[in-house]
Formats: structure tokens, sequence, C-alpha cells
DNA sequence: TCTCTGCCAAGAGGA
């Protein structure tokens, strides 16, 4: 298909096959061959394979031509007595005439500071050329001997990383495997200047933020370099069309004739209208100040530039390691390493390890005390007084790795927004899938749909349809009507979960293929966790750590380890009728193959509106499932989001032709559905029988403990069980003041206090620890409170304890909602509190009792707030008072 | 002065 991956493909087999070769010392011919047989059979490599349609034959006839030149070269380089080759290798001209003594490190991973650059050594050497022995880097290509600016750039910048670990070679190896050919080169202070020169002006270019108009609302893109005037390069480039439509975008001018951009810009972007134009400006912006956003506080900066102990202290690192002498590091498979690290005792304060900060399956690096990123990988497992992480190389392999003190650091990839502005390109590409999409995203279009669905399928579905009410029954069919796309507008509690698993078997059952996605992990395996009680099949795709246990026999990693051929990989991958995956990982290569009849998206309301649209690409059809009045896609940047970046793919085609709602709720009884239709839906959602309409939370020692007298009448009244108390509002009056903690987050012992003598009083009344929910906006009130349930409430039973964010999707019997803020506060219209729809998430949670807990007069500033005073009775609301109805403030937040 | 989830990496060649 591509000859490029090819090439790639081959190029990286070669380099691990010249690895090993150098790892295990010389080998014959016939075991090179081998080993190539070994490589090829790597799941990996074979999935690959599949992904770029070529056979094993055919790579293997590819892989054969470079044997005899890697046999070639350990006898030259890596033996001590080869006299005859010597001479002979003496013939070509500039061939470096050097031994190499010993091989120092593969694969050398070099993040450097200094020079403000990172890469991969492939071989460090020792080396010694006329008596005179040097460390230097040595690049394999696999290509063309072209001995290109670019290749030999590549070994200088290498050779200057190599000084922020040893001394500077000044020199490094490049060696071309096509034809066995090895140069040295220089690396003196004129060839680095230039490159420094060079990674300074790109730099520069990619760090550049928007520019800011008066109003400091954010204008034009940052500017590229002008574009080089090369027609025959440019025609060729895969960027051609991004760079035009950038040029287009940006506020310089497009180079005039006889400047080939002056031809070319016009050409690559006929297909293109000014909509489709300023919406990858807009996107384009937008995503530009979320990066900007993003670097202010990376973890990667900290790296370069702060105390280990203080990464620590702010939850990013764990400092002051050693590797264990008595845990030796175990290969999991090729190319990982699992490591374990205990506390050194050269830690100033702690022999301790810190139990908060990182977590299993969070991506790291490691680093020594002078060597920054010496390895990268992932935290495995935590032991009692170690931590085990599987890493991409082997530490033991350094002879000095006993003596050594490392630091395993948090370290986030910026690769979200890589896809995202693949995405954003991908749309403007001139094929017809594009096209299509830019018809519904960017013009509108509206969606049509069937007159009606044959006999045969509503015949073969029956059974499917049946098992739902009557508006999901509606939207169902509507779905399955529709020609391009619908959308299904999920109220809370009207069974969004249940309708994806009806739509999916019943496309199944139709032998139409869907790909089912959501933001989420959780959210894509909490739909399989359903839609697997019925039996039917589907492929999970995406990092096994990340997917549910009880999926991971579905898991694309686990079922096709055991393949031992292409074909084993595309009988599979072509078969599946349902692939799962989150909406980022379409990097998989079943999406290079195969095309979908239906995408489903769940959640599409908190996807951001760019991401949304990767798995689109890959069906024909989709349906977004969603409520654009719960909370929106996370967005960091103030401006960003002013300018519309929070607006989802949902919201954005959300209209009467193409949604369906679903308005029959199951969760919450009538008084807490009442809040949640006057705050939001408008009287539009309803419960799906009386029973629910009544339901009352069972508490049944609630009486006995009333008659003890054992429960103060404040707690009497919040607690009780009757449906006329299904809705309360604790009103602190403004005696609960909110602290800071230190922290730049808000929290209020006293609201915190008080929210744990209430569960204290339900449990005691008969609920179970799991009955009942504690949610609040700020992640600091959420420890301050878990912190004091641990404390108080014991029974060994857990309350859950969560941000609102971290709670839309689920539901309790009972939810405690603390509202935290109260003082003289000053309104601020990006503050969470003013989102409504934070507010609507937190009270359409709890099934039979929701009990706020807040400052009514402080929080009146808020709108949704205000609204909610509006729609409270009066006998909904309890104010607090001191020495009234046993209630007393307590001064701290033990009780 | 707040909410926070995704993405395996740097390089595999070609002009």
């Amino acid at each position: 298909m591509d000859s490029g991956n090819q090439l790639m493909l081959i190029g990286s087999l070669v380099h691990q096959l010249f690895q090993e070769v150098v790892k295990k010392k010389t080998q014959t011919p016939n075991e090179l061959d081998r080993l190539v047989q070994e490589l090829m059979s790597q799941p990996k490599i074979l999935q690959e394979l599949y992904g770029i349609g070529i056979s094993e034959a055919h790579i293997y006839e590819e892989m054969k031509n470079f044997i005899p030149y890697i046999h070639a070269w350990s006898q030259v380089y890596l033996e001590s007595s080869c006299s005859v080759k010597i001479q002979e290798k003496e013939k070509r001209k500039n061939q470096w005439n050097g031994k190499i003594v010993e091989i120092q490190d593969i694969e050398e991973n070099i993040w450097s500071p200094k020079f403000g650059v990172k890469g991969k050594i492939d071989l460090t050497v020792k080396t010694n050329e006329h008596g005179v022995s040097k460390v230097m880097p040595l690049e394999l290509k696999t290509g063309r001997p072209s001995f290109s600016a670019e290749h030999r750039g590549q070994v200088t910048l290498y050779s200057m990383m190599s000084s922020d670990r040893r001394q500077d070679p000044k020199a490094g190896l490049l060696l071309y495997l096509k034809d066995g050919s090895m140069v040295e080169v220089p690396a003196g202070d004129s060839e680095k200047r230039g490159l420094i020169q060079l990674r300074n002006e790109i730099i520069h270019y990619l760090t550049a933020k928007p520019v800011l108009e008066e109003g400091l609302m954010p204008s034009a893109l940052p500017p590229l370099p002008e574009p080089i005037d090369f027609e025959r390069a440019c025609m060729k480039c895969a960027h051609l069309l991004t760079c035009s439509v950038y040029q287009k975008s940006n506020e310089e001018p497009i180079p005039e004739a006889p400047h080939a951009m002056a031809t070319l810009v016009p050409k690559v972007t006929d297909h293109l209208q000014k909509a489709h134009l300023d919406y990858f400006r807009h996107w384009c912006l937008l995503l530009h100040l979320e990066v900007a956003d993003g670097r202010r506080d990376s973890a990667v900066r900290a790296l370069w530039c702060q105390d280990p102990i203080k990464r620590e202290s702010s939850g990013d690192c764990l400092s002051w390691l050693v590797l264990e002498s008595a845990v030796t590091v175990s290969e999991v498979e090729a190319g990982q390493f699992v490591h374990s690290f205990a506390r050194s005792p050269t830690h100033p304060s702690s022999t301790k390890l810190p139990t908060v900060g990182l977590q299993i399956g969070d991506n790291v690096v490691v680093s020594s005390e002078t060597e920054i990123a010496l390895s990268l990988g992932v935290i495995f497992a935590f032991e009692e007084a170690s931590v085990k992480v599987v890493l991409d190389r082997d530490l033991k392999l350094y002879s000095n790795w006993r003596k050594k003190q490392f630091h395993v650091d948090r370290c986030e990839y910026q690769n979200t927004m890589c896809i995202n502005f693949t995405n954003l390109a991908k749309l403007l590409m001139d094929t017809p899938q594009a096209a299509h999409l830019r018809a519904l995203l960017i013009d509108r279009n509206l969606p049509s749909f069937k007159q009606g669905l044959s006999k045969e399928v509503v015949f073969k579905g029956k059974h499917i349809i049946k098992a739902l009410n009557k508006t999901q029954q509606r939207a169902v069919l509507k779905t399955l009507m529709a020609e391009s796309y619908s959308l299904l507008k999920g109220y809370p509690g009207t069974g969004k979960t249940s309708i994806i698993v009806a739509l999916v078997r019943l496309m199944v059952t139709q032998g139409l293929s869907v790909l089912l996605t959501s933001y989420t992990h959780s959210a894509v395996d909490n739909i399989l966790l359903k839609l697997r009680m019925y039996d039917v099949d589907f492929l999970r795709l995406g990092r096994l750590s990340r997917i549910h246990p009880d999926l991971r026999s579905h898991a694309d990693e686990i079922v096709t380890q055991k393949f031992k051929s292409v074909s084993s990989f595309s009988e599979f991958y072509e078969s599946k009728l349902v692939v799962a995956t989150t909406c980022l990982g379409i990097n998989h290569v079943i999406f290079s193959k195969r095309k979908f009849d239906f995408c489903i998206i769940d959640e599409a309301s908190q996807v951001l509106q760019v991401a949304a649209l990767g798995p689109l690409f890959h069906a024909s059809r989709f349906v977004l499932v969603g409520d654009p009045q719960q909370l929106p896609p996370v967005v960091q940047s103030n401006q960003a989001k002013n300018l519309g970046m929070s607006e989802s793919l949902f919201k954005r085609l959300d209209s009467q032709g193409a949604t369906s709602n679903l308005t029959q709720q199951y969760r919450m009884n009538g008084p807490i559905m009442k809040i949640t239709n006057l705050l939001m839906y408008d009287n539009q959602l309803q419960c799906a029988n009386s029973h629910l309409e009544t339901a009352t939370l069972n508490l049944p020692n609630y009486d006995s403990l009333v008659e003890s007298g054992k429960l103060s009448i404040w707690l009497q009244k919040i607690v009780e069980p009757s449906l006329r108390c299904s809705v309360m509002f604790l009103d602190t009056c403004g005696a609960a003041a909110e602290n800071h903690n230190g922290s730049n987050s808000v929290v209020n012992s006293k609201e915190a206090a008080i929210v744990v003598a209430i569960i204290q009083a339900l449990i005691e009344a008969g609920l179970t620890a799991d009955g009942v929910g504690v949610i609040t906006p700020y992640r600091a009130q959420v420890k301050q409170i878990h912190d004091l349930v641990v404390k108080e409430v014991t029974m060994g039973q857990r309350v859950e304890v969560n941000t609102v964010d971290q709670y839309q999707g689920r539901d309790k019997d009972v939810i405690l909602y603390s509202c935290v803020r109260s003082g003289a506060l000053k309104f601020n219209a990006s503050e969470i509190l003013e989102d409504d729809r934070r507010l609507n998430v937190a009270v359409t949670r709890a099934k039979y009792k929701l009990i706020m807990v807040g400052d009514t007069a402080s929080l009146h500033i808020y709108t949704p707030f205000r609204k909610l005073a509006t729609i409270l009775e009066p006998h909904q609301i309890y104010q607090l008072k001191n020495g009234q109805e046993g209630f007393v403030w307590q001064d701290t937040v033990s009780l």
C-alpha cells in the first residue's frame, strides 16, 4: 500500500536486528537469518504488516539483503583480529578506520537540558582509532547512503547530547547498512552553532502564542516561518494541505508569483469553502490557546528546574530511590523491564515512600542525580516499601547502578493535542469522507432519515425493541433510519446505557458493523459490561491497564498476543462486527483498513469537538449520545473557553430534526426530579412509573432511633426518610466560613463536619455506607470530607466522596452535596459554581434523598443558586442556628 | 486562585 510505511517498517526491523547482533556479539549469517525470523514473528510486527498490507515473505526477502552487510560490519569492527577484511574496507574512500572496543549503550535516551533537545541514540560505542579512545554515538541508516546534511546533522546533535552525560566526543559515526559504508561525522563548534540556531528558530515558532487583540481577545494564529520556494519538494510533501490552509488562515499574506506557493496554495485548497477555512482557523486558535495554557505548569518543566524533594512534595515525583539489589530486573516482553525501587537512606527527611501522588498506570520518566530521563515507563505496582516500574530499558546494564540514586517523575505526553490537530487537518482533506463530514459538521446540512425500516429488520429485532419503553423505541428506530447521523439526548437516569446496548444488538442482528466509543475508558467499559451479558462478541482496543479487568479477555493485546501470522491478524480484525475504544484511541492499525457502518459516541456532550471527529472518519453513519445540560468537555484556558472551546459536537449538532429526547427516567423520585425539572428541563423529565414517583429511602432504624432520643432534633429533621423530606437544603447561615487550606483549592471544615454528622446519623438509622455518596465541587473539600469520614465513620465501611465531575453518570440512594463557598465572595463568571450544568449534575445523582449543605446568602451571587432558591419550598430549607434543636457549632473539624 | 481525561515513545525512510 504505502511504500513509505513499508520502508519505515523495514528500517526499524533492521535496527532491531542490528542491535540484537551487537548485544549477542558476532553471529554467523545463519544465526542472523534465524534472528530475522524471530523478530518478524513478534505480534507487534505482524500487526503492523497487516496494517500496511504486505506479506511476511515479502518483508523477509527485503530483510535478507541486509544480512551480509551486518555480518561484515560486525566482523570488521567488533572482531579483534581480522586483518584481511580491514584491507578490503580501506579500499573505500573516507571509510572510518577505527575499532569498536565496547558497546556502552543501546537506544540511549537523552533529554538534554543544556541544548533543549531530546532523542534516542542507536548505539553508544567506545572506539579506538590510532590509539585514541573515545565514547561516541553511532547512528544507523538503512536507506540510500546519501551522507545528507540531515543525516550528518542528526549525528552532530547526538554528539552534542552525549556531552551532557560524558566527555564531549566532538564526533559521531554514521553507518549505512545498505552498502556497509561508515564515516566519522565531525561535531565541532562550527557544526554545532548552525544546529543550535536552527533549533532555537524552530522552538520560537513552536511556542509562539496566538496574537492578542485589544480587550485581550486572541485573534490571529501564531506565525509560521516563511514557506520555502521549492515546488518539487512541496508537491510531494505530506503537509502541503495543512501548510496551505494555515497560510490562508494566517494574517500573513501568501507569497506572490513566481513563488511556488502562489500557485500551490490555491490549487490544493480549491475544494474548500470559506466556512471550512474559518472553522479550521477557529479551532486551530482554540487548540493553540489550550496548549499554551497547559505549558505553564508542565511536569517536564519541573524536571529541569526543580529540586526532586520539591517535586515530590507537589505529588509529581518519587525522589531519592535505589534500584533494589534483591530484586532482579525481569523482562516482561521484548523491550519491557520491571524494576523495583526503594527509598534510599540518603533521603534527607523520610525513609518511607509518599502514599499520595503517583498512581498505578501513570507514565513516568526515570532519572539519576546527573542523568535526566534515562528511561521512560509506567508505574506497575506499589509494594510495602517499594515501587515497581515497567521501563523500556534495563537499568542494570549500567555497571554502576548500585551506586546510582534515582528519581521517578510523572511525565505527561502532549499527544492528545497532536491527535486533535491531526483530526482538524484530516477534516480538510480532499476525500469523500472528509467532504461528507464537512457538509454535516461545518455546513450543518441537516440529517435525512429513511421513511421506514424493512419488515425483516423489525422482525429480527422485535425482542430487543419490545423490552424498551415507548420513547426509547422511537429513539432507537430513528437512529436506525438515519442516513447520516442522529442524536440521542438522554436526561439523567433515562437509561442511556441500556439504549446503547439495545442499539448495538439491533445493528449486529442486521449484520452492521459498529465502532463504539466514548471519551473515557470507564464509559466505554460501562457499556461493554452490559453488552457481554447478551452474548454479543466485541473487540476492545486500548491499553490493557486502563481496561476493566472483567473485559480483558476481549482486549486486543490479550487476544492477539499468540497470533503467529499476518493472516491470523487480518482474519480476526475483519471478523469483528463490534469494536470499542476511546475517541483518542483511533491510531490503531485496524482503522487503516476498516470502515464501520455505524459509530456510536457515548457521553458525547463531554467530548471535545475535535476529539469526537476522530472516530467519525471511520464510519458511514453516526449517533451521538449525551446531554448538553450536564457537564461540558474540560477546557483549561479561560480564553479558549470564552471563545467556545467547550462546545461539544453534540451541542453543535443538537436540533429538533436530528435529536431524539429520552425523557422517562428511572432514577429519582418525584421531589428530586422536580428540582432538576425546574432548574434545567422545563418539566420535560418524567418518572418512568408511579412507584418511582413516590419511592422513599428505607431507614429501618430511624423510628427507634428517634424514640430513643439519641438523635438531636436537627438531625431527625434532616435525615427523615419521608417523601416530603426527599430534598433538604441546610442553610449554614454564614456561620460556616470557607478556609483556604494553603492550596489553591477551597475547603469548608465546618460544612465537612456537618456532612459527616449526617452520614453518621444515616448509618445509625440503618443505611449502608455504599448507599450514600458525598459530592462537592472542590478537590480539597473531597479530601477533607474523605479523611473525616475515614476517621469518624467506623465499621470499616466506605462512603464514596468525589467531585461533581467524577460523579457524572453515577447515582446513589442518598446524595450529600457540600457547596463549600461561604464568606464575602467576589463574583467571577468563570467560577465553577456559576455553571448551572454542574449544579444540575449534582442534584440528579440521588434516587431517594438529596441533602445540600451551603450558605444561601453567599451562594446567592451565583446564578444557578439564585434559581435554586426560587425552586425550593420553605419546608425544604432548614436553617442551622447554634443552640437550636440540639445543634452546636463545632470549632474544629473533629466532632 | 477551580473542574481534569485522554494519548506508548523518538525515528523508522524519501526527496
